[in-house]
Order: structure tokens, then sequence, then C-alpha cells
DNA sequence: ATGGTAGCCCTGCTA
């Protein structure tokens, strides 16, 4: 089974950069995220085409996060649920679901702008109550993959300077921990874990050409548990995401499992 | 050089 993260930065404006990569990717399910999509307007007919059922989750023009599966999605939710307090209430950044047995989990870190603000603090949060919602939806023991744009650098080999993002989000040691946390209760890095010296992002700011220069940030992350994480036979970071005409700023994150 | 670009609609704000 081969599943894959993808920060898309407007599903309306990617939608055909999308389409033509399912068509060589031959993933069998795809996180999105940033598809900046109200549910009503999300393109569930183009996805059908290619075989995929949608699992969409936007409120506005804003954030917005989705699972597409061909192995089937059930048991679809959203959110942290209604006895939560979310600091980002109204965004839509978690939608969940069982794919063909793997339980998985899209995410769309909060950005938290700058290090001292209000936005920052409640990313932290966001981040804790992450953890809290899988604690006690799941069990370590569980197939588990939380995957996408978690807006943090897990530590230095993940920034192509450290100089450059000293004092500045994604690389603080307050969000690093939030990520060890997750590893503490069970995750396995799946990329880091099969490559653990190569410096490869997943994403790059438009500006500058970042791109070209290399760059970057590994910001976009595949977690799973054991039971998920042990099978995997093979993980990539796709650049030619990045490539060409109209490019999202990220680019696509996938792992293969060996899975029944 | 506190720069630069892309996407949203609100031609400023968010990333």
């Amino acid at each position: 089974m081969r599943i894959a993260t993808w920060n898309v930065n407007s599903l309306k404006a990617r939608l055909p950069r999308v389409e033509e990569w399912l068509g060589y990717a031959d993933a069998d399910v795809l996180c999105l995220q940033e598809t900046k999509l109200a549910d009503k307007n999300f393109p569930t007919m183009a996805f059908s085409a290619l075989g995929y059922d949608s699992a969409p989750h936007g409120n506005n023009q804003w954030n917005g996060v989705a699972i597409v599966s061909r192995v089937g999605i059930q048991g679809v939710t959203t959110g942290f649920g209604a006895d939560t307090v979310d600091p980002y209430e109204g965004d839509a950044r978690l939608v969940a679901a069982n794919c063909g047995g793997v339980n998985v989990i899209s995410v769309y870190v909060p950005n938290g702008r700058e290090v001292g603000t209000e936005f920052y603090e409640r990313k932290l949060v966001w981040l804790d109550l992450l953890h809290d919602w899988i604690t006690v939806t799941y069990s370590p023991t569980d197939p588990v993959v939380v995957l996408g744009d978690f807006n943090v650098a897990p530590d230095d080999r993940d920034v192509w300077s450290t100089k450059t993002f000293e004092g500045s989000t994604h690389v603080t040691e307050p969000e690093r921990e939030r990520i060890r946390k997750l590893e503490e209760w069970g995750f396995v890095d799946t990329f880091r874990s099969l490559y653990p010296d190569d410096k490869l992002y997943s994403y790059w700011d438009y500006r500058r050409g970042d791109f070209h220069q290399h760059r970057g940030m590994r910001i976009d992350l595949v977690l799973a548990t054991p039971a998920v994480a042990d099978h995997v036979t093979w993980s990539v970071i796709d650049r030619n995401g990045r490539k060409g005409k109209q490019p999202s700023d990220h680019t696509p994150v996938i792992i293969d499992i060996d899975w029944p």
C-alpha cells in the first residue's frame, strides 16, 4: 500500500498537478493540506474519475485538509471532537479515516507566524491537543499513520541553515518537544528512520529561488506506529512535485508498506 | 538588502 501527503497550497489552483501526480505516483491514499476549499467546492468528481473516494474537511478559503483513497474510507472524523476547545477553532486542520485497515490522520498544524505571538502559543496548544486526541483515540499497538504539514522541522538535519532559522518558528525547542512527545507515545518518523543522514526537504519558500538553491525544510512528516512502520519498504520525498509550472511550495512525501 | 512570491479576495493578509 502506498500512502502519501501533500500540502497543495490551494487545491483549486493545484488540481491539474494533483491529477497528473496521481497518474504516475500510483498512491493508494493521498492526504492533502491547505486545500483552501469549503466542502461544497471540493472536486469529489475529479477524484472519483481517477478511482478515489474523498473525505474533505474545509470551511472556507483558508487551511482545509482531506483524504482521498482508492482502498476505502471508513469512519471519517474531523477535528478534536465537540468536547475540546480548539485554539484554532473555525479552521479545518484534521481529518481521520480508516483506509484499507490503516488509521490515517491528515493534519495541517498551525504555522505559528512568529515566536512570542499568541499564534505561536496557540500552535503549541494545538500540538498538545493533537497528542491528547491521538492517545485517547488510538492505542500505540494500532496501525496508525499521522501525516501532513507539521510546520515543525524535527531537528537540525531538517533545515538547510540553522543560522537562518535561529529564533524562528518551526525549529524552536518547544515545537520539537511536541514532535518528540508523539514519538515517545509510539510514532516513528518513517523518512528519518530510513535515511538518518539525508538533508532532504519537503518545503521551499517561493521566494529567492529557494527550491533551486536547495534552501528548504523537512516539515511534512509521515509518523507511523510500529504496526505500520515495521512494514515500511520504501519512502521518498518526491521533488517532482515542486518542479515545473505552478508548483505548490511543498512536495509529496510517500511511504510504501507491505500490507495484507 | 528585514528583501522575496504565490494564493486568497478583503488590492492587505497569510504563508
